[in-house]
RNA sequence: GCUGGUGUAGCUCAGCUGGUAGAGCAACUGACUUGUAAUCAGUAGGUCGACGGUUCAAUUCCGCCCACCAGCUCCA
């Protein structure tokens, strides 16, 4: 019997017999080992714990510990749900049921809606399949076996799968108890590793992503090895639904969406102002440093600019729709730079102008459809921190890194985790792109040097640059996992040839500017959404709407209250003083849930000695210090934006 | 826009199978003059999202619309 040797991440190496399967070796390690295992990479190829190993090979057991592993229970648990929606409902027929990064789906059509009461019969028919602990047997098909096997089950979704799938990969299904699925696999070596499952949500979803298809029934659920894990799960999502942005805006009396107003316009309160003001502020201060003039435009504009720049045909299913006035339409405008682009042009250019950065925080309006508004994260008017920089080609990449570093900035004073991603265009859908190929791969290819000289880590998504010019975007995700694309850096080679831009160059000649697009905070509105769920509402010292609440104890010393608060607005530090008659314990009560940075407490001690006793949010009493420290302690907070 | 769900006092929520609504907190009034997360008592507050229908009678049943929530699609 010959023997073949398996390597280990560790790089140990150990001799088996040939054809040993990954399950038979986790248990030559250990029985807990074995148990926890679920798939097995070999040689960088997942499979099943049952499929046989006949030569050396190099081998990683993964648990449920690891992503990987959980990407396989998921989709495993995707199959017993889809078997148990089966059971329940014989005529479903399956789409496709993959893994996310939080459990799992299956795209099913059925002509019964399924609805929330529905939720606990399917989890207990899951719970049914577990408890028989079928195993995952695989079984690789020719395409016409596949074609076969599955008409005659009736699974028409499969068979366009099928036909779909590339000659020359294997085509395999997988079966536990009476269910087939066709799958790809690997898949764990029974269902009942599966201890604990939850339906979370229903909701429509287009076949093939496509809105002008049917809809299939899209059923999300979760799945994990032990009922504890879950319980953590779904722990962890009722502490992410408290820092919702939209439940945290109203507690905090930040900002306000209502009917009477619009859908997806908000309005902002007294303490969402001073944050928004706050960060305005912050990078007014950061633009004067790097050489940009700021601008006001209106927040109409005549039609033919937007027919000029091209944003009215390619986005008019999106626009409020024109405004008829006189014998002219006009746009309540979506996007500032064409705009922008008349001051450009309004005077001539030399070369040595450039680059001319015009920097507005400009209010556009979208028509966003109903069902996308989505508190501040979704609106159909919000205001961009926009600038365009106009520069020679030279000077392109240079300003390039100034404004991604800028981006950077912001991100770093937030300590917010973002990813980057370049937008590129899709040549496969090249009516979306305006703009000649040429001119497309050098502007991606400028975007793509900057991006590697300043070792971005970035990932390429193809069809998501604007038609205009390819972007570098900033993503980041919300409490509940979602993701938004926030600040955004753009290479603009169109703008110049519509709106005709140019400068004298020191050749004497006319020459095209190139226009960078740039918004670090991308819309005020989505970055604050994102902000407050960021700090959960216990905002930074130097951004607190209230930075010092002043709790005096009895009636007799709400006058020093007053006086410390005059001292405070000389100081430039926001507070405000609770003179109501409550007891002191009810005045910090309420102090903690406004989750403001500092209460001080004052009492006839602190009137004595010009003192006060600091409480901080979340930490409770640190003891009674001298005004002057005080304001001195908390000025350097504020001055150096710390997180504090 | 599409699929499913939700809509009751300022806020958070209760209200079984139809008989015009209730709690806690907040607000207001009074008492208490208070030392680090809720003092006590009282008062007031609702076209039960809008409109239409069925019914002797609708917050409750039906229809349509609106808003919000989850997802899909879209996102300059």
């Amino acid at each position: 019997m010959s023997q073949i040797n398996i390597r280990f991440p560790d790089q140990s190496v150990k001799t088996f017999e040939k054809g040993t399967t990954p399950l038979a070796i986790a248990q030559s390690i250990s029985r807990g080992l074995a148990e926890k295992c679920v798939v097995a990479d070999v040689n960088g190829k997942q499979v099943d714990l049952t499929t046989p190993i006949n030569e050396d090979a190099s081998i990683k057991l993964l648990t449920t510990d690891t992503p990987e592993g959980m990407q396989v229970f998921w989709h495993s648990s995707a199959h017993v749900m889809a078997q148990a929606v089966k059971r329940l409902w014989p005529e479903a027929k399956f789409e496709d049921g993959p893994p996310t990064e939080a459990g799992f789906f299956y795209d099913i059509f059925l002509p019964r809606a399924i609805s929330q009461e529905d939720f606990p019969k399917i989890e207990a028919e899951m719970e049914k399949i577990a408890k028989e602990k079928l195993s995952y047997s695989r079984k690789e098909l020719s395409r016409s076996e596949a074609m076969e096997f599955f008409k005659s089950i009736g699974q028409d979704f499969k068979l366009d799968i099928i036909q779909n799938i590339p000659d020359g990969q294997t085509i395999s299904s997988y079966t536990q108890g009476e269910f087939t699925d066709l799958c790809r696999g690997p898949h764990i070596p029974h269902t009942g590793l599966i201890k604990a499952f939850k339906v979370m949500s229903v909701a429509g979803a287009f076949y093939k992503g496509d809105e002008n298809n049917i809809q299939l029934q899209r059923l999300r659920a979760i799945s994990f090895p032990s009922k504890k894990q879950l319980d953590e799960y779904l722990t962890m999502l009722e502490e992410a639904k408290r820092r919702d942005h939209r439940k945290l805006g109203k507690e905090l009396e930040l900002f306000l969406i209502t009917p009477a107003i619009g859908g997806g316009l908000p309005v902002w309160l007294p303490n969402g102002t001073v944050l928004r003001r706050t960060l305005e502020n912050f990078i007014k201060e950061e633009l004067i440093k790097r050489g940009y003039q700021e601008v006001i435009t209106p927040h109409i504009g005549n039609l033919n600019l937007y027919k000029t720049s091209g944003h009215y045909p390619y986005y008019s299913d999106s626009q409020f729709a024109p405004i008829k006035v006189e014998d002219e339409e006009y746009l309540l405008k979506p996007m500032n730079c064409p705009h922008h682009h008349q001051i450009y042009s309004s005077k001539p250019h030399s070369y040595r102008d450039l680059p001319i950065r015009l920097a507005e925080f400009g209010t556009v309006y979208r028509y966003e459809q109903s069902g996308e508004l989505t508190g501040l994260s979704r609106v159909r008017g919000f205001t961009q921190d926009d600038a365009h920089i106009y520069c020679r080609h030279d000077q392109l990449k240079d300003e390039l890194v100034n404004a991604v570093e800028l981006t950077q900035l912001v991100f770093k004073t937030f300590g917010m985790d973002v990813t980057t991603r370049l937008s590129f265009r899709d040549p496969q859908n090249a009516e979306k792109f305006a703009g000649s190929p040429e001119m497309w791969e050098q502007a991606q290819r400028e975007i793509k040097e900057v991006a590697d000289s300043m070792n971005l880590i970035y990932q390429i998504g193809i069809g998501e640059a604007s038609f205009y010019g390819p972007k570098i975007d900033f993503i980041v995700k919300d409490a509940l996992g979602r993701k938004w694309q926030l600040g955004t850096v753009q290479v603009d080679y169109v703008m110049p040839e519509r709106f005709e831009l140019e400068y004298i160059g020191a050749d004497n000649q006319k020459h095209r500017p190139v226009i960078i697009h740039r918004a670090p905070f991308g819309s005020m509105e989505r970055f604050l959404s994102i902000l407050i769920e960021h700090y959960a509402g216990n905002f930074p010292t130097w951004i607190a709407p209230i930075q010092v609440a002043i709790l005096p104890i009895a009636d007799g010393h709400v006058a020093y209250g007053e006086q410390l608060k005059t001292r405070f607005e000389s100081e430039k530090i926001r507070s405000s003083v609770d003179a109501r008659n409550e007891k002191i314990g009810y005045k910090i009560r309420e102090a903690e849930m406004k989750k403001i940075p500092y209460i001080l407490v004052i009492g006839d001690k602190e009137v004595a000695d010009t003192k006060v006793a600091v409480r901080r949010h979340g930490k409770g009493d640190q003891g009674a210090v001298t005004l002057e420290n005080f304001i001195k302690d908390i000025r350097e907070k504020i001055e150096t934006k710390s997180q504090d």
